[in-house]
DNA sequence: GTCTATAAATAGATAGAC
DNA sequence: GTCTATCTATTTATAGAC
């Protein structure tokens, strides 16, 4: 017997007549990031949401869009939450770094449902079977190499400037996000000891780590 | 259309008159790390032998047989690549640290259709499904906990000695972990760049970038 | 030991009632 | 806008021929 995904998490929609796409992306992203993209059915969104798979076909023609949906969303924060401080030009690479670290930490702390399906990047190529996603697949890509380049210009300029050691930006910065990246692993929203103290310690801890990694 | 995984991987048996359980492991092993365990049908992995699923189905009752041989085969050798060296004590903290990274990242890059699907945590869920699969997951969840406990160790010895900062052993523990595991994520075998001696610098700089998170 | 054929269950997607 | 009913394809697993 299966276990159900819904457990107490079925949406309370008293306030609104209907469904949002932006509701049934949550739903998805809450699966999805408990069983995976391959594993999750639509009746299982369908569960979360406490209603029948009609209403998500509704809003989402198949279910690679959902995939497609919640990263496109997990990568427009992701860029939000790293972005600004990555293009501040009064900061050093080693503050500049440890700010982005910190800052994309929190975010994947703030929106584990949605960051943790847009980790399993193998599933994408499920996601994208079909006709004409290649658009947004080519959107998304954009976006994950904008991501990582945001990392790869800090990182080399650290570099330049004698700050990081140079030995090769390229794995410095893979060894980076996969400190942050993991976390997806190991990191439960709501578990025991989850606060938001708790994750701001978390957030510098990592940063802390990743900055030292790097620097000359 | 779906794109096929054997492409020129079919195994050729002309030394052997039958395939072994462990020729089939390292078939599902392949067609598992690039498609996910939940997306790979056994079709998928008699394509990758060039056999049918009669064969398969022959050594392993069902497809979650596949994913615990494939997560014991992994972790097995997972131990034994950094055991021996986590329980040397003719090393400090950092010179331990350092070789426990470079062994496992090497171990990761060696066997990486081993080591990739072990790392799709989710999915261990599915496999686990069915009668009496309980046995084998504990014995998954001990050998789990056993290789981060050794390096749960060799961190907790460098804070007591006052070689590593004494900040949180835990979060430390992570970040290195996920410095080597994320790897699974862009590291491809048999890539452009890839190389006996590309592999060690790769190795190197990881541990490298782990040592210098948490030395003091 | 390996194959073909098939049973049985599941899941993506659609049609049409309300 | 949401639901029920259903079509169709896929997939796990088994039975039995060779």
């Amino acid at each position: 017997m299966r276990q159900p995904i819904a457990q107490g998490r079925t949406q309370k929609l008293d306030s609104k007549r209907h469904a949002s796409a932006q509701e049934i992306l949550d739903a998805a992203a809450t699966a999805f990031s408990e069983r995976g993209y391959a594993a999750t059915s639509i009746d299982d969104v369908a569960d979360v949401l406490g209603c029948t798979k009609g209403r998500i076909y509704h809003y989402f023609r198949t279910k690679g869009d959902l995939f497609i949906g919640i990263h496109l969303q997990a990568l427009e924060w992701a860029l939000e939450a790293v972005g600004p401080t990555a293009e501040r030009a009064d900061l050093g690479p080693e503050e500049k770094l440890r700010e982005m670290v910190h800052r994309h930490a929190m975010h994947l702390m703030n929106r584990a449902s949605y960051m943790g399906p847009a980790q399993y990047q193998i599933e994408m190529n499920l996601a994208s079977e079909g006709r004409n996603k290649d658009e947004q697949m080519a959107r998304i890509l954009k976006m994950r190499r904008q991501f990582e380049a945001y990392y790869a210009t800090v990182v080399e300029e650290g570099i330049a400037a004698g700050a990081f050691r140079g030995t090769d930006a390229n794995i410095l910065v893979k060894a980076v996000l996969g400190t942050i990246n993991w976390m997806h692993v190991w990191f439960r929203p709501g578990g025991p000891q989850d606060s938001t103290v708790e994750r701001e310690r978390t957030a510098a801890e990592l940063a802390e780590f990743a900055v030292r990694g790097v620097v000359a």
